[in-house]
DNA sequence: TTATGTTCTTCTCATATCGAGATGAACTCA
DNA sequence: TGAGTTCATCTCGATATGAGAAGAACATAA
């Protein structure tokens, strides 16, 4: 159920005031994570202005509310967490380098006071990108970088360990610790982790993606049987990439994503036992 | 980032009007899921007035907003579901039979004309109950029912089939579909199948829920195996149940839910192979 | 150029898990 | 009392996993 049905449509429309309703604002926020140098990053701005003014936050916006009683421009939840991403990375969305990126919904947060200012729900996102440029701090932002996950000091709670440097405004460290677990547990069943490599790459880069996610050194053999054994993860191109590892070792072969949406059987982090109960 | 960070924190409150804003309307929707007689239910209200009046629908309605501007009467979102389970189904939320409802977040839906009176952003929760009795159309709802999932003719595209009698509005169609799959994914790598059971079970009885949700028939001697080798799903009462099956065979065995949080190794669905592409 | 160490890839082997079927005892119902 | 059902356990083959080993290809430094 939804808006108050006691009333027909027509007369709901006319009788309707929105000003009769306590204000809500409605945003989303984004988890974009990607690669770096072998270590996960996440995109973060600065805030230069009050509240949290200094702090870090996760790129996102209002989402343009519109609808039928205010002309054509509404705006749907993804496309809204697209059009931030774009604006804060200063990618083009479509077709450029945001073309492969991939995003999905993580959850809402609107616990009351998670904003100073008045009641907001935030919509936030999830998004895996390869190896993207440096962000040009535009938009609201005094600064955008990709930031190494490891400097933030998050604890499995949800809050950043005293001492941290780089705080994070509002509630997003608890958005980015339930961001990072998730992505944690869609490597598990699903390929994304591919989301993270380029068009090509090698099962040891695939690896290297599975190894800065999940925080732990995986077996090369094992892996390597697994990856290939899974129908749909990886298919061959056929090519050797044009250079051994970084320390010598024969060239890798390259694979691009295959056609499975999910995993079977899965692949599963060996930390896990501990962590059941 | 949340909204707009131009202005410090007092001159933000003073200048501020919600009414310079588009009007969002935040609700909750629940999907409730309970075993009635082996087969999967929903709780669903029969829309008494319009839009989409006479058709079913999801329980649901505002959260309250209040926040620091406007009083103390602002409501969690986790809240405002409970609060409207417990209205739609007359039942007390605490400590009465909503006690040991398995509530969760689902997702949010907030396209565009999803309701044609205004911009609704809907944040659509998940239940997991144990036996209810039949609910009390209270509120706003002309009629409301536990209504078997299967009756509603659900596509995997979240559409209803041609000829389905009981129609369901708004895209609830859709919400109750994502519903479905979380819970038959749930089932697999959490022990939540004994939240639709009461205190004691047997394990027929749990077999029997995994078979409501997955809509398929179980191994019972290899189910039997699994669920006992899992450290945690379940911890025996030592009792016995006082009564065989319902055609004949001995009396199983009690046992309540145990302490783990994930089971591992999951239990994973026999279709789901063939699902993979 | 040579030597050294690293890395990719494939194997082996022991262990754990799973699907399918079978069995005996306990129970309900006709 | 007899027939059929169900609980609980077991067996057996197939599959998946963790740990280690080994050869070949490569980068780098001497």
């Amino acid at each position: 159920m939804t808006p108050d049905p006691r009333r027909d449509e027509a007369e709901f429309l006319a009788s309707y005031d929105p000003r009769d309703y306590d204000p809500v604002a409605v945003t989303v926020d984004v988890v974009a994570l990607t690669i770096r140098d072998g270590a996960l990053h996440v995109l973060l701005v600065r805030r230069g202005f009050a509240p949290y003014a200094g702090m870090w936050a996760l790129p996102g916006g209002f989402v343009q509310a519109g609808g039928p009683l205010r002309g054509a421009d509404a705006e749907d939840l993804p496309d809204a967490a697209v059009r931030e991403l774009a604006e804060e990375t200063g990618l083009s969305a479509k077709g450029g380098a945001l073309g492969r990126v991939h995003l999905e919904q993580l959850g809402t947060y609107g616990s009351p006071g998670r904003d100073p200012r008045m009641r907001v729900i935030s919509v936030a996102h999830l998004a895996f990108a390869p190896e993207l440029p440096d962000p040009q701090a535009g938009g609201d932002a005094a600064d955008a970088a990709w930031v190494p996950v490891d400097a933030l000091g998050l604890t499995d709670s949800g809050e950043q360990r005293p001492g941290t440097t780089r705080r994070l405004a509002f509630d997003h460290a608890r958005i980015l610790a339930d961001g990072l677990e998730r992505a944690r547990g869609k490597l598990e069943y699903t390929p994304l982790a591919t989301a993270f490599c380029g068009g090509e790459f090698t099962i040891p880069e695939l690896r290297s993606v599975y190894e800065a996610v999940w925080g732990e050194e995986l077996h090369a053999g094992n892996f390597h049987r697994k990856v290939l054994s899974v129908p749909g993860f990886v298919e061959s191109t056929g090519a050797t990439s044009d250079r051994g590892g970084r320390r010598g070792g024969p060239r890798p072969r390259l694979y691009r994503a295959g056609d499975a949406r999910l995993l079977h059987p899965a692949l599963l982090r060996p930390s896990r036992e501990e962590e059941i109960r």
